[in-house]
RNA sequence: GCGCCUGUAGCUCAGCCGGAUAGAGCAUCGGCCUUCUAAGCCGAGGGUCGCAGGUUCGAGUCCUGCCAGGCGCGCCA
């Protein structure tokens, strides 16, 4: 509803300064001032249109009076938009906005969240993607949280998600494990499935083992090329996918990912299909983009130079390309050998994703999570599953959630992508690149993860699946738990929890500390990851959040004990008696609080627009400061006056609808209580 | 060599299209629980916004150069 708002008066602003000084300025800034006793809203119109009027007349006018001018043509009758109270000149010249904070106070609390700007098309998020070789650790987790929290957000704001997760079945990752199962710890495919649980634990090690064994157990050393020829060996059978090593490698991968699936469910994380890298390989998706590649002339057939005999796609002509032999800025997405690469196999998959390739895959269930919903995955045959399931892609644009590692890959699969499917819709379609997390030397020290004198001068260590350094997501849930129960368990005395409650409100803590802790940090922040901040349920915080809520949920309680109205707490009052109490000194600090309340629709927006939950956590965190602060001054419960009673329920139930809002955006539950 | 990202309080980070006195959390120090949950609230100290120029009425924010750090540039995925 602000955004309508500020835009109406943009509008009218525009009118004003073409009215009277017949100079029109589109779409003038409106600020939200940082202190709110100043006005609702700021213009700074006047400077710009000083400067206007110089540039164009030479003349030289003072901000302050052309904002007067503005202000009296503006506040003539019928000109100002509903919810803009009056304007005021301040400063050198800004033109300061006082909001009707009544009726926008009744607005709100009636709840109509706004029109959601819906028929957007649908947006395929992929996410997660991690190798099905071991378990999770919490950089996996950065990459899920986002991608989850991101799915969130776009449906709050009116978009239609599909989610996905790509399952790279044959590469090196599960190669690896395979060669340890054959080569380093033998093992029959009975022996490894009667491996008990927690298997992805088990395979965690022995990659790490199998990394230091190619090395001949020097982790800095060289790698024996005896031993990698295991590797290629592995690599070759699992992509024929037939005989026993193959067959090994299908249980291994598909064992870890359930794992992975049960791991990411913990945090709420779940997904609609998984297309498998074996499935984009022999489902000939590469042969339609060749063609299709070729067609519009993206890809030329290179006949010299250090990469003649494949398919590049080349980068953009840069005035001199003198002299850098090592580095080849083009990129091969068909081997000499005719292999296609990653890059290649990519730019299919995201053809598919958008409907540009005539095929599908076949699908069978995966998972089915306690609510029904079923993460469904590709399979080789078409006669497993003729499915009740949803049809799968069809989307107009993609979000791929990959570290910034990838950036130089993903331009080329856009490149390719778009040279095929130029459509304005796709032009939308994003890598949403993240930084890694890494881990601060006292985190490694904490978990007894040993470090050369090297690494100890680093800011931050970087997580390593070969070395097996990483704190693993199952890990930090189990600690955090732990924390919360023991949290929990201190105030059973005053809150009388069962004891299954004491889990579940343990759980949701858990939960709301590790996605806001991964959530706070931008996109493009390098996380160290220090024991200690993670599991903080202070301050900057998820549990903070949370708490702030549940604080007023108590609130809720106890009036309905003392049996006051809560349903419809204003509405015996009139506007002029809202108006007059918020206007009141004493009241003060009700204001910024409905005012931040306003303000989510926008905070959601932006958050969708540039793909950062962070600014919803941001948002999140200051809603719950004010919220806490509120509490603290306000004693609701026994306020004696029942107008101001009947306006400070309204506002904590607008907030308490606001918190949860946002929380829900940013994947994290409300507990009753806690 | 080329490209991308980062540099703001002791530490970790916000700061949206350039706008009024640069913010938060943590840490430190000092207050506040017979009153709706102290996972909280209030207060104090702490800043050459990497450096130097430029654009502008106005620069942490935009431009140029430099310094420092990270990442990427493979017939791997």
């Amino acid at each position: 509803m602000l955004d309508s708002l500020s835009s109406a008066l943009k509008a009218r602003i525009a009118d004003a300064t073409e009215a009277t000084f017949g100079v029109r300025i589109d779409d003038p800034v409106i600020d939200v001032p940082r202190d709110l006793a100043h006005a609702d809203l700021a213009c700074p119109v006047a400077f710009e249109l000083a400067k206007r009027i110089k540039t164009a007349t030479g003349a030289k006018r003072a901000p302050r009076d052309l904002a007067a001018t503005l202000v009296e043509w503006l506040q003539a009758p019928g000109r100002l938009p509903s919810g803009v109270n009056r304007l005021e000149v301040a400063g050198a010249g800004y033109v300061n906005v006082f909001l009707d904070r009544a009726s926008i106070l009744k607005t709100l609390i009636a709840g109509n969240s706004a029109a959601r700007s819906a028929g957007t098309g649908k947006v395929i998020v992929e996410h997660t993607s991690v190798n099905p070789n071991k378990a999770a650790h919490i950089g996996h987790l950065r990459n899920a949280v986002l991608g989850d929290s991101i799915v969130q957000i776009l449906r709050a704001t009116g978009h239609r998600v599909e989610i996905q997760n790509y399952i790279d079945n044959t590469g090196v990752q599960v190669a690896d494990v395979v060669v340890g199962f054959l080569h380093l710890e033998p093992h029959t495919l009975d022996e490894i499935k009667a491996i008990p649980d927690p298997f992805d634990y088990f395979c965690w090690d022995l990659y790490s083992r199998v990394g230091l064994w190619y090395r001949d157990g020097n982790a800095d050393g060289r790698e024996n090329p005896e031993k990698l020829a295991h590797r290629a060996e592995a690599q070759h059978a699992i992509e024929s996918g037939h005989g026993p090593i193959a067959e090994m490698a299908e249980y291994v991968a598909m064992r870890n990912l359930e794992a992975l699936l049960r791991t990411m469910y913990r945090l709420g994380i779940v997904y609609d299909v998984m297309p498998r890298e074996s499935e984009v390989l022999q489902s000939n998706f590469w042969a339609d983009a060749f063609e299709m590649l070729k067609a519009a002339g993206a890809i030329h057939y290179e006949t010299e130079g250090k990469h003649a005999g494949c398919w590049v796609m080349r980068a953009e002509e840069t005035e001199s390309d003198g002299g850098d032999d090592d580095f080849a800025a083009d990129k091969i997405l068909v081997k000499s050998n005719g292999l296609v690469t990653y890059a290649g196999k990519d730019i299919a998959y995201h053809l598919w994703k958008l409907n540009r390739i005539p095929r599908d895959f076949s699908y069978r269930r995966f998972f089915e999570y306690p609510d029904g919903h079923v993460a469904w995955i590709t399979t080789p045959d078409g006669h497993e599953a003729e499915a009740e399931h949803d049809s799968f892609g069809h989307g107009d644009r993609y979000v791929n959630v990959i570290d910034s590692g990838q950036s130089y890959v993903q331009d080329f699969v856009k490149k390719g992508v778009m040279s095929v499917a130029n459509d304005p819709k796709v032009a939308d379609s994003t890598h949403m690149d993240y930084e890694k997390v890494g881990l601060t030397v006292s985190a490694c020290d904490d978990l007894g993860l040993p470090l050369s004198d090297e690494e100890r001068k680093r800011s931050f260590i970087g997580m390593s699946g070969r070395k097996g350094r990483g704190v693993k997501a199952d890990d930090l849930l189990a600690m955090l738990e732990r924390n919360a129960l023991a949290e929990v368990r201190s105030r059973v005395e005053k809150m009388n929890y069962p004891e299954d409650e004491q889990h579940a409100i343990a759980h949701k803590i858990a939960v709301g500390a590790v996605r806001y802790f991964l959530l706070k940090f931008s996109r493009n922040s390098v996380i160290a990851f220090d024991l200690k901040d993670a599991l903080s349920f202070q301050g900057e915080a998820g549990p903070y959040v949370q708490y702030s809520a549940v604080r007023l949920n108590s609130i809720f309680a106890k009036l309905r004990d003392d049996s006051i109205e809560v349903e419809d707490p204003l509405g015996r009052t009139g506007d002029e008696r809202i108006s007059e109490l918020l206007a009141g000194e004493e009241n003060a600090d009700f204001w910024p609080v409905v005012y931040l309340c306003a303000q989510l629709p926008e905070t959601l927006s932006r958050a969708a627009a540039a793909l950062e939950p962070a600014i919803v956590a941001r948002y999140a965190f200051q809603t719950a400061q004010l919220t806490n602060e509120f509490y603290h001054r306000h004693q609701v419960r026994n306020e004696a006056n029942p107008d101001r009673q009947a306006l400070m329920i309204a506002i904590i139930g607008l907030v308490q609808r606001t918190l949860v809002e946002s929380l829900a955006a940013l994947g994290i539950e409300v507990p009753e209580r806690m």
